[in-house]
DNA sequence: TTCATTCCTTTCATTAATAAAGTAAAAAGG
DNA sequence: CCTTTTTACTTTATTAATGAAAGGAATGAA
């Protein structure tokens, strides 16, 4: 399915997805035109699934980096999950899990006061295990 | 520091890297070098650190997602930490925590006969409790 | 007021992307 | 075994985007 070839243009993408296809093309011994063409591919077979960004998130103002272990409750979980739906700005991933706790829930903070009004929010839909990001 | 512009230009770009500096010009109501001078600027404070891709992990024969609340046994961590470097093909992210536990472990593994392995040899360095992703 | 700065547009030369045609090697089928 | 098809690539030519330069309008400072 994939070969090395592949494997290469997946890693330069990785380190920079807006080289141009020639310039890909010369790390991995095509023209810009065949690059293309397997770039194509990947996105077509679905292997890639976007272009995106890395943003600095201290630089946008969040400066708290937090991983809740959610325990909701009732077996019910819509409520949580209707109260994630109105903290999109503070939601990065919302991990259904097996294990301890029903998901694992990452979140950006501007604050540790908006940290705690979060959390307070959440209690009244699920119990929760909080671990701040120190270092990453 | 960041306008609303510049707001809406790390939304598309986050939406997608690769798109043109014209396009997204006319997204924001810009001139394609304006745009392209915006977007440099953002690179040059750092709050651009990066262009990449979202690859499909199922699709490159990674099955399991697994976060792992790793305890080290003593408390110098460099064992443990070693360990990790030669292990990188299952590592997604080791964040170091404060909350329960010492590191918050992202790994992705093709099979649990692999992350079986890889756990029992994280046993030797830390002990450690498992969450496996069912759902995103 | 005047000068400098910022942020933009327009224009143009350079460069890259893309479509089309052609080639060579590998795979499939009679 | 030979023919046909498919795949993966290169080359060429057209189209489109980038990036540099010049210039203008708005803002703010001296």
């Amino acid at each position: 399915m994939l070969d090395n070839t592949d494997i290469r243009i997946l890693e330069e993408l990785s380190k920079n997805s807006r080289i141009t296809m020639k310039e890909l093309g010369k790390k991995v011994h095509l023209t810009g035109p065949a690059a293309s063409a397997r770039v194509m591919k990947l996105e077509d077979s679905g292997v890639i699934e976007g272009y995106t960004i890395k943003v600095n998130p201290v630089k946008l103002g969040y400066f708290v980096h937090a991983f809740i272990t959610v325990i909701t409750q009732s077996t019910y979980h819509q409520p949580y999950l209707l109260f994630l739906e109105t903290q999109k700005q503070y939601v990065i991933n919302n991990y259904k899990i097996s294990g301890d706790g029903c998901y694992l829930l990452e979140c950006k903070f501007p604050s540790n006061e908006e940290m705690n009004q979060f959390l307070e929010e959440l209690n009244e839909q699920a119990n929760y295990k909080l671990s701040i990001v120190i270092k990453k």
